[in-house]
DNA sequence: ATTAATCTTGACCGTTCGGTCAGGTTTATT
DNA sequence: AATAAACCTGACCGAACGGTCAAGATTAAT
């Protein structure tokens, strides 16, 4: 019962007092994130996230029981972000404006996040043991939606005929490839990162060769 | 000195012999790559890969000294893999078929050999910690002679111009997707894996994409 | 047949892991 | 001032890890 917070809900005064435990998560999770995306979920070890927290270890396990319990919500975090990035494809009522709009937010996402978006590839590789219930049911249901938008799109003749389903997958690989495999990409890039100036170049061509590709460019 | 194999050299019947050490070596290497895809290198356990190979623990690591090495083994014969399936970029003259050829060994590779893909995958997500010089000299120098084929046909105006790394990595990303993302894709798709007639069409689409995406088709 | 090299393996070792807990400290409530 | 709730943490635990080793079994060389 630790770790109920029903308790907090009393008084006027523990919304101040929920401030440590707010601000200790905070400082677990933000530690987590890197040690999680640096080591992957086995590599990570509660030690290693406890030092980049600057909290004993104990304390860690004050806050969330268990290592999983702790990467569940890491991931949590995570899928959110996921799912947000698309409000531009909705808002969008034209096909180039939609994609391009949402190529973009993903490839920002890759550049400023990429932690977050290695710890999601490594989870996936791994079968994705703690997320498939998440992935079958939230994650299909939103593909839904946005193949039925590009299936109108089609029948309406706006983009060619095509499975927008592999439309959506290419868009996901490409986009998160330069934050999963920044490491390579370094590599091949004179052991420098992409600039910001090479990593506009990237997301200008990705855009350009993916809309160019579905037949909705000249 | 255990596994100095020079004296092997010495005698026709060694050779003969040899095939103890080369039959026991595959078999722990194949059980390898099952338990480092599945698991990732740190999930991975000695334990877990003796018992897919059938044999003792300690008989692992009278072949392989350490679980590092086996990794390397595993990682050298996956990298031969990765710059093999590049014949047919080279051996073709023309973009189109230069391009579509490489884009579809590597689905090809994707479809029949997804366990390596993710070893590779994780190696690069984690930092590419034991690959590194590798990625940055072979590797590079690989890429090199295909970007400049690549500007070449841009020179020529077969393909528009663009940036021909850009592009690699694209194809990389997209074609490995199929590999790396499996359970996302099964979970998207009734959790059922890709039919072969599914992963047909996405390669078509793929091709197709990419080509027309850069101006080679059309 | 004897010897030497290679292969095999159960038992074992030190280390590190995730997790626990008792008891102290700080903060909030009355 | 007193009490209670929340927070903190060093010390500890059993389990599992990668790796070692001595001693026996098998195979090759003579």
């Amino acid at each position: 019962m630790k770790n109920d917070l029903s308790k907090y809900k009393k008084t006027a005064k523990s919304v101040r007092k929920n401030q440590i435990r707010i601000n200790n998560e905070r400082r677990i999770l933000a530690a987590a994130v890197k040690i999680f995306a640096g080591y992957g979920y086995q590599g990570a070890t509660m030690r290693k996230i406890a030092e980049e927290a600057g909290l004993p270890k104990a304390n860690l396990h004050y806050y969330f029981q268990t290592k999983e319990q702790l990467y569940r919500q890491v991931l949590d975090g995570i899928f959110k972000d996921w799912l947000a990035a698309a409000n531009t494809f909705d808002e969008c009522e034209e096909p180039v404006e939609a994609l391009r709009g949402y190529i973009e937010t993903k490839m920002d996402l890759s550049r400023k996040r990429p932690l977050e978006s290695r710890i999601w590839a490594e989870e996936i590789l791994r079968g994705a043991p703690l997320i498939q219930d998440q992935l079958e049911q939230t994650l299909a249901a939103w593909l839904d939606t946005r193949v039925k938008r590009i299936t109108d799109w089609i029948n309406k003749g706006t983009i060619q005929a095509m499975n927008p389903r592999i439309l959506m997958y290419m868009i996901w690989a490409v986009t998160q490839h330069f934050a999963d495999f920044e490491s390579q990409i370094r590599a091949l890039n004179q052991q420098q990162n992409l600039s910001d100036e090479q990593f506009a170049e990237a997301k200008k061509q990705v855009v350009q060769t993916i809309l160019k590709g579905i037949g909705a460019l000249d």
